[in-house]
DNA sequence: GTCCATACTGACATTTATGTGAGTACCCGG
DNA sequence: CCGGGTACTCACATAAATGTCAGTATGGAC
């Protein structure tokens, strides 16, 4: 029960979707790419996600390695968070994908979402 | 509700991430890179998914435009899915982000997944 | 003492994604 | 008439992701 179960992935591909959870995770990723922000900088770099929701995402990065979380003892709180050396690499990975994303913009958001779910 | 809601994207990778659905178009996208494939070549390139969440994803990626669904009148039926050019784009663009799975792929199986979530 | 700001935590509700297993339609060969 | 092969469809069930909202802790300013 307390073996961590080693989860295998059929290819890279695989594997970079896993790390890249759910919807937030890149968006996160790319807001914190130009330096540490505290956790109120992210929340409002990352528009629409939930308090609650953001720190789950946070805190899972965390898991995976691709940040890193600094407390300063202060009143009010500070924490910031900033990419590791795994999270820079992963976010250069994305990098064309953004780009691609941007390139295409107008088609995709002309997509009919409401039919397609 | 009638109306097709015109989802907005915050930037290029929000769209991208939309587009990319949950953890199996990207590699049904990956699977398809070389060639048409008829249905069960595609369930057997795309381990551990279910046959209807197969379906499910490729109709959306069909209405999204990154596929087309070519059927062939006979008995038994034959259907064979391809990229399109847009499918094709994207693929490309997530080159990198599969690269870099494979590159870090033991690190990312290594990641205490149980106690990510 | 009261209030402020910040970064949370916890209970709960809802929405979305995924999975399971059965059944359908078709023509053909036996 | 039966079963084989393929690509589905349908009803249902569960799991995972996301959202809402209230509450907590702290020390200093007032």
């Amino acid at each position: 029960m307390k073996e961590t179960k080693k989860r295998t992935f059929t290819c890279g591909l695989d594997a970079a979707i896993a790390i890249m959870g759910g919807k937030w995770k890149g968006l996160i990723l790319f807001a914190l790419q130009d330096g540490p922000l505290r956790f109120g900088e992210v929340r409002r770099a990352v528009p629409g996600i939930s308090e609650r929701v953001l720190i789950l995402q946070l805190r899972e990065m965390e898991t995976t390695g691709l940040l890193h979380r600094e407390v300063y003892h202060q009143v009010p709180p500070k924490v910031e968070y900033s990419l590791t050396e795994f999270g820079h690499s992963l976010n250069t990975a994305m990098g064309p994908l953004g780009e691609w994303g941007e390139e295409n913009i107008e088609r995709i958001e002309a997509v009919p979402w409401d039919k397609v779910g």
